[in-house]
RNA sequence: GGCCCAGUAGCUCAGUUGGAUAGAGCAACGGCCUUCUAAGCCGUAGGUCGCAGGUUCGAAUCCUGCCUGGGUCGCCA
């Protein structure tokens, strides 16, 4: 969807025009005809020698016109009007680039619209308004969160951030297994705990859960109650240990999360799909579209038939259900709810399942790319430069509380933030709990910092912050590199938004905190010869503040006025 | 063995979907605090983009093959 003019900063209506130019240009130097001219890609080059914008377009187009790129540059540029494009130079470059040196005056107009836009700065509306939900973390109720979680936790509220910004309308999901041997396993495993606690003889089950979490639950119940439950029938006691265990692990859940700066819309029950009929009801609506058969005793999906590697059994030879056709019932539920596209996260343990899964939504009549997956990959914990081993099951994992213990809360949304999500990862406690410029987030927070503190100081000296003020004292080099940076905003947001990549974000947020402390050291914001520079810089600064402010916003992190 | 992810500076990672001399942070080296917080800035050094072919004006990026690490291949969830 395209942007449209009013929500376009003047930084990008710069662009379109300069666009509209070159393309205009084009077609005037008899280059190629109008339908043929390519889409112009303009970049802002990363060397400062290249100017403010450049363009390939000369390259792209010696196929069409059969002439060497410098030519076509030359012949191109001729035709360019320079008044109409604020542009005072253009030089043709290595190959045939094209650089463009504008009056940068423009980027001045930036700064209202930032003020103006306050917390909604970055905001557009590419997305639409699109109905997107995004399922993620959705760990089973049987234990505390790990690393793997609080990846995905950071990463899923982060991209859900995003997609807000960037117009979609945006439905946060936690999925809970409550229905499967999982749970049946927590049972037996609190029932353990419980006796254990009253003193009696008990063992866990062989594959029960181990976590201190799950002993604390059995402690719990045996103060609170006392032995009321052991005398009870084993079937009794356990449909009681059963809610209980689930109800106290959720609570723990949500309250962890909650804390990682993480809420969701809906927690949505897996029981409740039973209680629903919906999975009875999806099954036969497999069945009736004929990708349903049995064989061997069991009921089969025939996946393969959209690209999966071989079928996949929805009903077992004992008649339960695979954890696959409440999951396909899940997708279809979520789908009737009217999104337009659905986005699950998941741990690299399940990335073999994704095939089925999109399989399911094309055998419900979907496109497949209604549905994206993203995988979270695995995360390697260092502590004292040695691999932290995880292990759910023995209880030796780094939990997600312990982490936001001994790292804190910023430094952890950060990190994760900071990796694109598909890659492995690895994650130094050492180094993310050092209070010292080895921390990248402190990099970003501390350029907030030295924000708030000018404008403390600026206070102080009783000079008046008023946003109407003459701006054009703005216009040194480390000035418009700010705005420019400042002016970026918006599309990181939106780029983020279409690659479903929040660690651009933290990208960004670093690139932005650098052209700020290399401003700040390179020039006074309070300059007392000079009070209209002064009160033009306040406004500038106000501009910063509130581009980092909404960027840390995104990714969960603080913006300390002191640190 | 099939499929998925990864391989880029000493370390941890980016690389705007094919563009210029491949970039940051940390570590190393040299400078900058009587001036808005030095958790900062400025500079130097650091590379066979896993390997080999191919596609084209142009490849870290796309294609093929191979090597290495991790994950996953269940009528578990």
């Amino acid at each position: 969807m395209r942007r449209t003019q009013a929500t376009m900063n003047s930084m990008e209506q710069m662009k379109e025009n300069l666009k509209a130019e070159i393309a205009s240009a084009v077609t005037k130097a008899g280059l190629a005809a109008p339908e043929e001219v390519p889409d112009v890609m303009l970049e802002q080059p990363k060397e400062k020698e290249h100017g403010d914008f450049a363009t390939n377009m000369a390259m792209q187009l010696t196929k069409i016109a059969k002439k060497n790129p410098r030519q076509i540059a030359e012949e191109l540029t001729a035709e360019m009007d320079y008044a109409k494009a604020s542009i005072e130079k253009i030089d043709i470059a290595g190959p045939g680039f094209i650089n463009f040196f504008l009056d940068n005056a423009y980027l001045r107009e930036i700064i209202p619209a930032v003020l103006e836009a306050g917390a909604d700065y970055g905001r557009t509306d590419v997305g639409g308004g699109e109905r997107v939900q995004v399922e993620f973390v959705s760990a089973n109720p049987t234990g505390d969160l790990h690393l793997g979680h609080a990846r995905g936790a950071a990463v899923g509220d982060s991209l859900c951030n995003i997609l807000d910004m960037a117009g979609y309308n945006v439905t946060r999901e936690y999925y809970i297994n409550d229905a499967g041997n999982q749970v049946e396993g927590l049972a037996l495993s609190v029932e353990a705990r419980y006796l254990q606690a009253l003193g009696h003889e008990a063992a866990l089950p062989e594959d029960g859960y181990h976590g201190d979490d799950v002993k604390e639950i059995g402690e719990r119940l045996a103060e609170e109650n006392g032995d009321r439950y052991a005398g009870l029938p084993e079937e009794e006691r356990l449909a009681i240990f059963r809610e209980l265990g689930l109800k106290k692990e959720l609570d723990k859940l949500k309250a962890d999360l909650s804390a990682f700066g993480v809420t969701f819309d809906e927690w949505f029950s897996e029981t409740a799909l039973y209680e629903s009929g919906e999975i009875e009801e999806t099954l036969m609506l497999l069945k009736e579209k004929g990708y349903v058969y049995e064989a061997d005793g069991a009921v089969w999906f025939k996946s393969s038939e959209f690209g999966d590697d071989k079928d996949r059994v929805l009903v077992k030879n004992d008649q339960t259900y695979t954890y696959l056709m409440p999951d396909i019932a899940y997708h279809k539920n979520k789908l009737d709810r009217g999104f337009d596209s659905l986005i699950n996260i998941w741990g690299a343990d399940h990335h073999g399942y994704i095939p089925r899964m999109q399989a399911a939504i094309q055998a419900l009549g979907y496109a497949h790319d209604t549905l994206d997956v993203e995988i979270v990959q695995m995360v390697n914990l260092l502590r004292s430069g040695e691999k932290v081993k995880m292990s759910k099951r023995t209880g030796n994992a780094v939990t997600l509380r312990e982490l936001m213990e001994d790292v804190g809360l910023d430094a952890t949304r950060y990190f994760f933030a900071m990796r694109s999500a598909d890659t492995h990862m690895d994650f130094d406690m050492d180094l993310a709990v050092s209070e010292s410029n080895e921390n990248p987030v402190y990099y970003v927070q501390y350029a907030h910092t030295r924000l708030c503190s000018i404008f403390r100081q600026a206070d102080e000296r009783g000079i008046t912050y008023d946003p109407a003020v003459d701006l054009s004292p703005v216009a040194s080099e480390k000035e418009y590199d700010l705005l420019k940076k400042i002016g970026e905003f918006p599309e990181v947001v939106a780029d983020a938004a279409r690659l479903h990549a929040p660690h651009r974000m933290t990208n960004y947020l670093h690139e932005l905190a650098a052209s700020f402390h290399s401003f700040y050291n390179a020039e006074r914001v309070m300059d007392q010869e000079n009070e209209a520079k002064t009160k033009a810089r306040l406004v500038l600064a106000k501009a910063v503040q509130i581009t980092l402010q909404n960027g840390m916003r995104i990714i969960g992190v603080s913006a300390p006025e002191r640190m």
